[in-house]
This record gives C-alpha cells, structure tokens and sequence, in this order.
DNA sequence: TCCAAATCGGAACCTCGACTCCGTTTACGA
DNA sequence: TCGTAAACGGAGTCGAGGTTCCGATTTGGA
C-alpha cells in the first residue's frame, strides 16, 4: 500500500526537468502516456464490474500488457486506491467549494445529490469509502471528511438541518441511494426526496410528525 | 442452485418413517446431527465473516471433515441459501404477524426495526436480499415481500406513512441501517430515527419543512 | 544512425478456495 | 454379534486471478 504514490515520484529521472506540477519524473514519454490510458480504462472497468474485475481485462481494454499495468501500479489495490483517491479528491474540492455558497441548507444537500448523481453505477467505490486507511488516499478522505463536516456544521447552526446527527451519520444514510445499480433518475431522486424529510426534520416537524403517530413507537 | 433442497429430500430413505415434519429421510441420526450442527456453524461463521468465509473455516469450527459439509450442501451457494432462506422465513413471518396489528404505522417501523437489530453484523445476508433467485430462497422471498408490501400500503392508506414511497424504496433506504458492523445501540437509534422521519412525512409536514430552505433545491 | 536504459508483453508461477474421490469408520437392523 | 449401507474425513484436483520475471521492443540523446 502506498506503493503507487512511491512509483509517481521514484527513479531520479535522467534530467528532472519536472517543470510544471504533473507528476512526471524524466519518464518516458510512452511510459506516461500508458500510465494516464491504464488509469483511465482502470476506471471504467472498476465502475462497471466493480472491485473484483480482473487485472487482465484491464490491461486487454487497454490494448497494454499485464507488465505493463503493475510497473505502473505495484498492486491491483494501489491501482484501486489510485483511482479512489482521484474520486475523493474531486469530491472533496466539491464540498470546500461549496461552504461558499450562501444557503448553508442547500449546499450539504447539493452534495449529497451530486454524489447520489455521481456514485451511481460506481460499483464498490461508495463502499470503498469506509476503510482504506492507506497513504495518499487516506489525505483525500480526510480532506472530504474535513469539508463534509463543516457543511455540516454550518447547515446545523442555520436550523437547515437537524442538530441530532453527525456527519457520518449523514454519508451512512445516504450510502442506500449512492450504489444500487439499477435505479432510474427518478427513483433516486423519490429517495432522496425522503431522506432529505428526515434530514431536515427540527424539533418542531418531529414533533408534528410524531404526535400524529403516538401511540406508535415502542 | 437449489440443490441444496434436492438434498433434503431426496435419498428413498431405509423405512421411509417420516412422521413429523421435519426433513429427515431415512437419514442416520448423526448424519441428521451433523447436517444441523453444519447449518448453525455455518450460520455464525457467515455473520461474522460474510459470503467470502472458506468453507474449510466452518468445516473446521463444525469439527466435521469438509467432504461432510458438501455432502449435505452440494455447493457453498447452496449452505448460504439454506441459511438466507431461514432468515427469510423467519423475518417474513414476524411480518406477517404485524399486520394484525392495529397501528399500521407502528407496524412497519417496528418491523424496521427489528431488521436493523437482527441485520446487525450478519454481513453480505441483507445485500443478499437483492439477487439469489434460487428456488427456495425465492419463495421465502416473495413471502416476505408480499407482507411487507401489504404492510407498506396498509401504513399508507392510514396516513402514517408518505404515499409517494415504494415498498422497495423502505426496504433499500432501510439498508444503510442494516449493515454496517460497529455501530452501537444508540448510533442505529438515532439513524432509524432520521429515516423514520422521513418515510413519515405527510405532504403538510414536508411543505412546512421546503418552505423554511426554499431557495434551496436546484 | 547507434546504443543503452527504459518499457513493454505475456507466459509462468503461486496462492487460495471450491469441489471431488475414495479408503475408513460408524450406525443400526437382523 | 455381524454385515452392510450410510456417513465421514481430508488429501488431491481444478480453475481463477494476482504477481513476478525476463527476453523483445522502443525511446531519446549522443
């Protein structure tokens, strides 16, 4: 684990003429190029057949050798955490982008929508979510958990949210609408729909709410 | 698939003395012993591992050779299905009891409810739900779906439960509930809470609620 | 153009876990 | 007590997929 981030920044490079930020020592050419095409076909494979697809489809997808694809990524979990990590980190500047906005309510939910929209047909990726406490794509998640729980935060403080629950609470309910494959546009968004009811829920709509259904409970 | 049923029944049996109505041929009594030690292990081993347990670990904590295991389930597919299936039977049955009682609401978050403290760390048998079309397993299933639709559409015609949910909409928002291992008491409370909220509801409530972050949506 | 280092490709290797086979042991009716 | 069919145990088979290795190929500077 780690070892991806290792192979982006080893070999001193013939001349390090590194020059802009992408993360290219005196690669080759090919080599660079290979890499970007793997990744990218890598991440089409994982969302679609999720986690367990082999490595050998992806290197056949992406016309390149077996070799080829672990002198890029030590291991089929680096390569997995490479791809994870760009997620994060993509989702995570959504999220610090959004504690701009001005309805504190609006920008948690804009999210979790976002990422309901984003998620869905990402086999494994949510669930990749807890655990992986490896290097790089450890920072990203912390970056996110970072940022989610300032909007969180925030929308608690503007009453657009309801004060009982925590972040994590937050990203575990919304985990039911994230996966699931198969569910159209508008299904997504009927669940949503409820989640965010009960998301929003204050003192007083509970109150409501349960008067109507008292005897219930138990 | 379904061999696993196959294998409980069949055997022309020595006397065929049945009797009861348990599924036993003229099995030997240790045969009958181990096939029911074999299933509880199994059941233990699963929860706590999921579907990627070995079978040589349940051989193993059965104190039975593995060839013991396969000969009364043809295939590990099959032990998970006899398994699922119990559960199924079982959580359909408390189901349909529920709908003899008088608080339709109540009803289905009871039933909610339950699943949650049951699901609890009996990884991969909720996200079994889904899929396994298998014999057995397939009518347990349709069991427990048909009464909980009932139970759903009961709650609705009472106005305890939003009329623009499905039953399968309760049951996926449900899952984040269920699995996830380490979450205690109080975390599936407050989490049940939230959704519970939400499935409740009614137009007016959710008005009064968008109004107060109108601006919001997008 | 030429050459060495960097890459590549993919056969071969290894591990793991499902499932099979068969010699040995056990239950139980006669 | 005996004999035999039923059960048992677990070594061995088989396939899948991750990872390694190394000869062939390509890139890029001299």
């Amino acid at each position: 684990m780690s070892g991806m981030a290792k192979a982006a920044a080893a070999s001193p490079a013939r001349s390090a003429k590194s020059g802009d930020g992408a993360p290219r020592g005196g690669r080759r050419a090919d080599a660079v190029r290979n890499r970007q095409h793997v990744l990218e076909v890598a991440q089409k494979v994982f969302a679609e057949a999720g986690l367990s697809a082999p490595i050998d489809e992806i290197a056949k997808r992406a016309g390149v050798g077996i070799g080829t694809v672990y002198r890029h990524f030590p291991t089929k979990e680096a390569l997995f955490g490479a791809i994870l990590q760009h997620h994060m980190e993509h989702i995570a500047s959504h999220a610090e982008a959004l504690l701009q906005k001005a309805d504190a309510g609006a920008a948690v939910f804009d999210l979790l929508r976002t990422m309901a929209r984003e998620s869905h047909q990402k086999k494994d990726f949510i669930h990749a979510l807890g655990g992986y406490p490896s290097g790089e794509v450890k920072t990203a998640k912390k970056r996110f958990v970072a940022a989610f729980e300032a909007l969180v935060k925030r929308a608690q403080r503007a009453r657009e949210l309801r004060p009982d629950v925590t972040a994590e609470d937050v990203i575990m309910l919304s985990k039911s609408v994230f996966g699931s494959a198969e569910q159209d546009e508008s299904t997504r968004e009927r669940r949503l729909r409820v989640l965010f009811d009960g998301l929003r829920a204050t003192a007083g709509a509970i109150k409501t709410a349960r008067s109507r259904t008292k005897k219930a409970s138990g």
